[in-house]
DNA sequence: GTCTATAATTTGATAGAC
DNA sequence: GTCTATCAAATTATAGAC
C-alpha cells in the first residue's frame, strides 16, 4: 500500500514483509506472487519469511489480506470523516477511488479482491480471512449510516450496497483502463444513500 | 460451465480443452490453473494444447475468456426473457446468480472476474479480451433497458449498475459462503431498475 | 536473528517418434 | 494429428552455517 507511509529503512523486517506482500497481492494476486518476489521487494533474506511466517505463503497471505484491509479501511475513513456530510462523504470516496486508480494506472484497487476470488474456493484461512475483512468494512459503514438515523438492517444493507458497487467498478474499470464505470457506481451509491436517508427522515 | 452441456465424449479436441479451461478458471483463476491440469480435466494428451494453441497459455486463456464469457451472456440473457417484464427479469437474474452460488458450494460464479483481476496489470492481451467481453455484457442489457423506453446513455449507466452489484456480490458471496449480499444487490438492482423506467416514462 | 545453499516439486514449453 | 519424453526455469520449503 504505497499510500500509507513507505517501507522506511528502520522499519522491522517483519513488517517491511507484510508491506511488500500488500502491495504485491494488490497488482498480481495471491497466486502470482512468489515468496521470493516478496522478500526480494522487502530487501529481506529469503530465509527471513518462513523464520516470521513458519506457516509458510497461506500465514503470511493470511496476515496481508488482514493488515491491507484494516490498513484500507482506514484510508477510506478518513477520507469519508473529512466531508461536512454523509451524502458527500460517500461521492468523496468514490471520486478518491477513481483518483488512485488513475494514478496508478489502474492498479491500486481493492487490496483484497483479486485474492479473495482466487481463494475463496482453494484456501480455507485465507477465504476466511477475506471474509472477516469485508464484515470489518460493512460493519464500519453501517455504523455511518446509523449514526445518520437509519434503522441497523437499512444500514447494513446501504453499507453492502455501497462496497458491491465500489467492489463492482474496481473491476470495470481495471479491465477497461476507464473510470466510466467509477462515475457510474458513485452516481448509484449517492442516489441509494439518499433514498435511504429520505425513508429514514419520513418515518 | 457445467451449466451449459458437458463435454461429451464425441466433442473435439479442442473444445474440450477450452471447456475445461473455462470451469477451472473459474474457480482457481488463470494464474492458479496449470496447462497439465486442464489437459488432464478434457482427457487430452499435453502436447495436444499446443498443437491447437502455439501461442501457449495467454492464447488459450484468452479463447478460454471469450468462450465463457459469451456462454454466461448466453445464460443470463435466456433466464431474463423467460420473464414478463423488466423489472422481473432484473430480480430473477439475482435469484439465479444465488441459486448457482449456493448449489455449486460457492464456486460458480462470473466466469471471468477473478482473471480479469489477475491480468489486468500483468498481461495486455487478457486484460483486452476480459474488457471485450464485459463491455458485450454492458451493451446486451442496455439493449433491453433501451428496449424499455430509457436513452442510450441512462440505459447504459443503469446496464452497469447492473452488472456492478452483480460482481461485488459474487464476490462477497464467496468469501463469506452467504448469499445475504445476493440479496441486497438483486433488491438495489431492481430499485434501480423501477427509478430508471420511472424517469423515462414521466419524461 | 541473519543469510546462503539447496532440496523436492511443479511450471510452461519443446522435440520428435508414430 | 496424437502422444510421450523431456527441458529449463520457477515454485515452496528446509537445513544449517554464521
Amino acid at each position: 500500500m504505497s499510500q500509507l507511509g513507505g517501507s522506511a529503512a528502520t522499519t522491522p523486517t517483519r513488517e517491511r514483509i507484510v508491506e511488500a506482500g500488500a502491495e504485491l497481492f494488490l497488482r498480481q494476486g495471491y497466486v502470482g506472487t512468489g515468496m521470493k518476489q516478496i522478500v526480494t521487494n522487502a530487501s529481506a533474506p529469503f530465509g527471513s519469511v518462513y523464520h516470521f511466517f513458519p506457516g509458510g505463503k497461506e500465514q503470511l497471505g493470511a496476515e496481508v489480506v488482514r493488515w491491507s484491509g484494516a490498513a484500507y479501511a482506514l484510508l477510506v475513513k478518513e477520507a469519508m470523516d473529512a466531508e461536512p456530510d454523509l451524502v458527500t462523504a460517500v461521492e468523496a470516496a468514490f471520486v478518491g477511488a477513481g483518483e488512485a486508480l488513475r494514478t496508478s494506472g489502474y492498479a491500486d484497487a481493492c487490496p483484497i479482491a483479486t485474492v479473495a476470488l482466487e481463494v475463496s474456493s482453494t484456501s480455507e484461512p485465507l477465504r476466511v480471512a477475506c471474509a472477516e475483512v469485508f464484515e470489518s468494512w460493512i460493519q464500519g459503514l453501517a455504523d455511518r449510516y446509523q449514526a445518520e438515523g437509519l434503522g441497523a438492517e437499512a444500514a447494513r444493507t446501504l453499507a453492502q450496497v455501497f462496497l458491491m458497487l465500489l467492489e463492482g467498478a474496481f473491476l470495470f474499470c481495471r479491465a477497461a483502463r476507464s473510470l466510466e464505470a467509477m462515475d457510474a457506481a458513485g452516481a448509484a451509491a449517492v442516489a441509494a444513500t439518499r433514498a435511504g436517508l429520505a425513508a429514514a427522515t419520513s418515518s
